[in-house]
RNA sequence: GCCGGAGUGGCGGAAUUGGUAGACGCAAGGGACUUAAAAUCCCUCGUUCCAAAAGAGCGUGCCGGUUCGAGUCCGGCCUCCGGCACCA
């Protein structure tokens, strides 16, 4: 052990020992208990940043506690190597994304084990490698034979200048993320997941994600936004068609005064003849605040009332949803009352609030008593609603339905840089899905990626022109790629194989499949920014699999810790601000585990961290701190080989040393339990480390508490810092690795305190402490409080009402 | 607009079921060591009153309530952050 703690030196030589020793490597056991710690995987844009470090150490400290703790722990990394960033790269740079991207991947994966994270990279993943996305075709096959993939025409975002489809993310307020041209919707035929299918599932499946934060649940819920309601069909005067509507206000159908179709609704098309006319409103569809109509010259029967309504053409009812057709009611929709204001339309009130009435300068839309409404009048809206639906379903008018607001999700993407869709066009047999045996469809690496639009794939012949697996005649290949979504959907599952080859479908239906041993995850960590899409997409890949027969459960990740952002002055870091931290330059300064030791410590891993270079002196003194009071009595630490539990023989001091250290394991153990609380675990374990620094050992059984105290703070501390406690530990004549002992353990009678400080408080307010043995009367408590002194005084000639005594914390003396 | 989350010293944050508010760290001030600086170590550190100490008052976004006792529970607001948003 040298004098100095020289963080750079030891570190990079335990990384060493522990890759040659393949420490991490991780084996199916079904002696011990599994665990699953997976943190999401980056992309490999070739630098890592503090948001990876904070994710990654969170996740290494639970991988590590849990394999202490005697779990067979499976922690894993790897790539989301597909993606936009290497296209551009390679457009601007000329590099092939492939080679851009594998030299990324070298160089982050250099940077995580700088950061000494015990990931078993025998089971690395990178999704851009045939073996890898070879599965996702093969999913995708098995979704097409399911009527889970699918091809229709939709709207899509289109970049008039990139010429070019663009994902929902790459669109910012309306623009191209890359040119900033206004986006605009255009009409595409594009394959689609059928996750819809799984809908209320996935719904139900929220209430049993226990282990997840409640506001993502939420988030999912909200996402899949299930709406019950009726279906009404309304004839429509002077021709056969009904026109079909979906409310979830049945209540309201006696309020009825228009109906309003989306523009792009048949009968839209039907009625209307002035095609420019409907041109304009379709042309102010969607997120336009104002309302634009058109009157079509066609009413509609109310099938309640028979009343005779007017049908408009509106911009503002969304096809997407529901029928693309809508009953309105001016009086209790705020829409419909601004449509009716500007186009001059009846507005019927069908629901009076129940106490009061007054002047309608807006719609009601809340509950109430119905009037005006023929047999259902006097009744309360919600009873109304259960019994309008009745009578629309005897009557055969209409049914209930529940819609949702999750639509299909759209995988095509005219890029070259993802998995080609497994498909083929023939011209005599249509669309033909490539055969399994002739999987994967491999990306071909000789294209020119000019960046002007359109899929570079269609430029290339030999990936292009094939035959068809049905007829054999000359047929084309689709050249969409997959979303990389795709990619993240399932990669959890491609981690319980090890590197190379794996065949899935021997897997289906075989109980001893290394999927159904390791999965679900049991800890998942990332950012909150995938609450939504990663993670609803995850769920629904697991749902599919499921039902193929590969796994034998519905939820992937049972427990998921979203970690806050590492912001600096406020503000995300982003290279735009320039508040960036770069790890390295972090690494470089002061080392791997004090750059892990500081990003636990300054929050909670839930919350925002807020970086303070100061902060990180301060996690980098603490280890200097523990470096120099072992080096300061190396001589006497390693002469002693005794480590002493029994406090009964020691010396006050010492036995407060032993004590203390029982309190720090319970402290930090139960901290790590409870929802991880690394930075109140940390406090604790510096507080005992001041502890340490004013014990001045002397006798024989000293030392031996003291040997006792610095080797348990080590192993608490080992999670978090394993290069210094791996240093430390074998300095002190242990064996290496720290890592292969277990965790330490406290012992409940060592723990308690001899005394106790008891608060004495009148009437609520602190006036006086006493040190008392724990375990003595209540009466006892109760005397000794109004005989103290200070007590005595304030209470003076006043008479005592009552006394509380709370057990072993404080007194409350009411006067 | 709707749905979440959060407001505690100069700062990051503690306070597990209502029971000593401010653990731990940072910053700041003072001191020791040193020719000097860095590093290290020691002391002080919510705020007001008082020269200081002792002591007392006030204090967890604001107003009110429940309770012997409220950062914590209840009602009503304010501010900030995040998500969704013409979903009928």
């Amino acid at each position: 052990m040298e004098e100095r703690y020289d963080p750079k030196k030891i570190e990079l030589k335990w990384q060493n020992y522990w890759a040659e020793d393949n420490i991490y490597k991780t084996e199916r056991d079904s002696l011990r208990k599994k665990f699953y710690c997976l943190e999401m995987f980056p992309y490999p844009s070739g630098e890592i940043h503090m948001g990876h470090v904070r994710n990654y150490a969170i996740g290494d400290v639970i991988a590590r506690y849990k394999r202490m703790r005697g779990y067979n722990v499976l922690h894993p990394m790897g790539w989301d190597a597909f993606g936009m960033p290497a296209e551009n790269a390679a457009i601007k740079h000329g590099v092939h994304p492939s080679k851009w991207t594998y030299m990324n991947i070298d160089n982050m994966k250099k940077q995580l084990n700088r950061m000494g994270f015990s990931y078993d990279w025998k089971r690395e993943v990178t999704t851009c490698n045939p073996e890898y996305y070879k599965w996702n075709q093969w999913f995708f096959l098995k979704m097409f034979e399911k009527g889970l993939a699918y091809k229709k025409y939709s709207y899509v975002n289109w970049c008039p200048s990139c010429a070019t489809v663009l994902a929902n993310e790459q669109v910012i307020d309306e623009k191209c993320w890359r040119c900033e041209s206004v986006v605009i919707q255009k009409r595409l035929e594009q394959w689609f997941f059928r996750i819809t299918h799984y809908a209320e599932e996935l719904l139900q499946g929220c209430d049993e994600l226990k282990g997840w934060p409640e506001r993502v649940v939420l988030m999912q819920k909200n996402w899949i936004g299930k709406g019950e309601g009726v279906e009404v069909d309304f004839a429509v005067e002077g021709i056969e068609e009904k026109l079909r509507i979906f409310t979830t206000r049945p209540d309201t159908l006696f309020g009825v005064t228009f109906m309003c179709l989306a523009p792009e609704h048949p009968l839209s098309e039907k009625l209307i003849k002035d095609k420019d006319q409907l041109d304009s409103v379709k042309a102010k569809y969607g997120k336009e605040d104002e309302k634009v109509g058109l009157f079509t010259g066609y009413y509609a029967i109310n099938p309640l009332n028979e009343d005779k309504i007017p049908i408009y053409v509106a911009n503002f009812v969304l096809m997407e949803y529901g029928t693309g057709a809508i009953m309105s009611v001016p009086a209790h929709d705020q829409r419909d009352y601004e449509f009716a204001k500007k186009y001059d339309l009846p507005i019927k009130v069908v629901i009076v609030p129940e106490n009061k009435s007054e002047i309608m300068k807006e719609a009601y839309e809340d509950e109430g008593i119905l009037i005006n409404s023929g047999q259902f009048s006097g009744l309360r809206s919600d009873i109304a609603r259960k019994e309008i639906i009745k009578f629309i379903e005897n009557k055969g008018y209409g049914k209930s339905v529940v819609n949702y607001k999750l639509r299909d999700w759209g995988i095509s993407r005219q890029r070259y840089w993802g998995t080609p869709i497994p498909i083929i066009y023939c011209n005599k047999c249509g669309i033909v899905p490539v055969h399994e045996k002739d999987l994967p469809v491999i990306l071909p690496e000789d294209v020119k990626l000019t960046g002007k639009g359109g899929s570079p794939l269609l430029e290339s012949e030999a990936f292009l022109n094939t035959d068809c697996p049905k007829c054999g005649g000359k047929a084309h290949r689709e050249t969409d790629t997959m979303d990389t979504f795709v990619d993240s959907s399932w990669y959890f599952i491609r981690y319980c194989f090890k590197k190379g080859d794996i065949y899935l479908k021997s897997e289906i239906q075989n109980p001893e499949s290394e999927i159904k041993y390791w999965m679900p995850v049991d800890q998942y960590i990332g950012g909150v920014e995938h609450a939504v899409l990663h993670l609803l997409y995850s769920r629904f890949f697991t749902r599919v699999l499921r039902d193929i027969g590969l796994l034998n459960i519905s939820e992937p990740f049972q427990n998921l810790l979203t970690q806050g952002m590492v912001v600096k002055d406020g503000a995300k870091m982003s290279k735009s601000k320039g508040n960036v931290i770069d790890p390295n330059y972090l690494i470089e300064e002061y080392g791997a585990d004090t750059s892990r030791l500081f990003s636990l410590f300054a929050a909670p891993p839930e919350k925002d961290l807020d970086w303070s270079d100061k902060g990180v002196e301060g996690a980098y003194r603490f280890l200097h701190r523990l470096w120099g009071i072992v080096y300061r009595y190396r001589d006497k630490i390693e002469n002693t080989r005794d480590r002493t539990n029994n406090i009964l023989n020691l010396q006050p001091s010492a036995a407060g040393l032993c004590r203390k250290t029982h309190q720090t394991i319970k402290k930090v153990t139960t901290d790590i339990e409870r929802e991880y609380h690394f930075n109140t675990a940390i406090a604790a374990m510096m507080e005992l480390l001041n502890e340490i620094t004013s014990f001045e050992p002397e006798s024989d059984s000293d030392w031996a508490v003291f040997r006792f105290t610095i080797e348990n703070l080590l192993l608490l501390l080992s999670p978090f810092c394993p290069h210094i406690t791996e240093e430390i530990w074998v300095a002190m004549g242990n064996k290496p690795s720290i890592f292969e002992q277990k965790w330490p353990e406290w012992d409940e009678e060592i723990a308690k305190e001899e005394k106790i400080e008891l608060v004495i408080q009148v009437n609520g307010k602190l006036r006086s402490k006493l040190m008392i043995t724990p375990g003595i009367s209540e009466e006892e408590i109760k005397k000794m409080a109004i005989e103290d002194q200070k007590t005595k005084e304030i209470i003076g000639a006043k008479a005592i009402k009552k006394v509380i005594v709370v057990k072993g914390k404080l007194v409350n003396i009411v006067i």
